[in-house]
DNA sequence: CTCAACCAGGTACGGCGTACGCAATGGGGG
DNA sequence: CCCCCATTGCGTACGCCGTACCTGGTTGAG
């Protein structure tokens, strides 16, 4: 909340802007787990115990991260069109490209929505999206919660397999192998037809993983718009 | 996958069934965090490196909690009305519920999804749901994953609040005590206009929890619906 | 009866978050 | 101008964690 005051003694030797930088880039090269007091003080050359100087603990650090990453929820311009399904999904076809490229963020935008700045910004934003369309504050929220839900969920269980590969440390052809045994036995069983189904008709269920993500998006703003102007109704 | 090998030697002196109901059981009451190998083999009565015994580590003992809470999400009777909207609709209404009574679920559902027995299950259980509808297989897959995407991300955002507290140890007052400086700031600020009306108007954004859960998950279904029978259209 | 196979669990190692205390620093009040 | 003390950097230490390794006891198959 209030970064600076240097009202006496020596200056500071770094700043929250460079651990906050310095832990976002661990933790996407590295992941989330990588983070650690220790790491990021050898990351910024200091001493561990010097980052309580300018956080006051772990959690601390893992808020910023999330704040400043999601800043870029927004596309940049934040120029809204005026069109709110246009604004609304431009929004969320944002917020899974940088969830995507932060996939430690996945777990904790979801979990951690304490007030921050750059969430707000990112909730004033999505309000004005869908303001003057005759919704009352609670129902505008309702609307952006339900889209947010959507994307979040789609992209956590996008990036599951990603994350159980590097956790693990296996490639795709190990984990696959892995799985197989199990899956042939299911099959082979004869209780699971449609899994059966799955395995055999089922090309690519990754693919075109971007277009079932419109899919889903388009049906869930296609479903909101429908009922949508209630003033009117 | 396979539990029991007893063929020479002493008889086991616990289970695996018995391991993972501890494990859910301490994390109901005091969250993931408080599930620890030295926790668990104290709460069995075993010794903490007996535990290794019947699984192979701490990310085993996870998988198998996982899998025996997913069996919940389908409700008891498992039967199919042949009504592909409300099968949809009461597997997302008892997977919510599955998730609100064990949170520390929400984060686990959607990020680990290798196989296991009972989520072999529930994938089964969901394709019949849709089955017959004229899709193709990995049409009924991207249909599925949108409406679980929606409830993963729905659900998880409803507990952030309350896992907020419970990390924090603190209650309701005092959490909406330690926000209320920084909006009142940006409130104060001006450039939060619509922020400034939510908190004048909004009347009480978590009251009717479930009917917001209820809106997005009718709306998504109506999306859903609405241009399904593709082989018809 | 024998002994390999299985079990229980103690010890130990490296890593974690962080409470505490001490030495160094440098700007404001006298 | 100088000294005081607020403020910074950080070493040490404590109590957790996951788990590798090893010893010693138990048991049923041969």
């Amino acid at each position: 909340m209030r970064p600076e005051r240097p009202s006496r003694g020596p200056q500071p030797s770094f700043s929250r802007a460079a651990l906050t930088e310095a832990a976002i880039r661990v933790a996407d090269a590295e992941g989330l787990e990588a983070i650690s007091m220790r790491r990021l003080a050898a990351e910024i050359g200091a001493g561990t115990m010097s980052l309580y100087r300018y956080v006051s603990g772990k959690d601390d650090v893992i808020e910023l991260m999330v704040d400043a990453v999601v800043a870029d929820y927004l596309p940049e311009g934040t120029a809204l069109s005026g069109d709110w399904r246009a604004d609304l999904g431009a929004m969320a076809r944002q917020a899974r490209r940088t969830v995507l490229r932060h996939p430690w963020l996945a777990p904790l935008a979801a979990s951690r929505q304490g007030a921050s700045p750059n969430r707000l910004r990112l909730l004033e934003a999505s309000l004005r999206m869908v303001d003057g369309l005759g919704l009352g504050v609670d129902e505008m929220l309702t609307l952006i919660g339900a889209v947010f839900a959507y994307v979040n969920g789609f992209v956590q269980s996008e990036l599951a397999e990603a994350e159980a590969l590097r956790r693990t440390g296996l490639d795709l052809k190990g984990w696959t192998a892995l799985q197989a045994p199990f899956m042939m036995a299911a099959i082979a069983s004869g209780d699971f037809p449609m899994v059966a189904r799955m395995a055999t008709e089922g090309g690519r269920a990754y693919a075109d993983i971007e277009e079932r993500f419109e899919y889903g998006l388009e049906r869930l703003l296609n479903g909101l718009a429908t009922d949508l102007p209630r003033s009117a109704g």
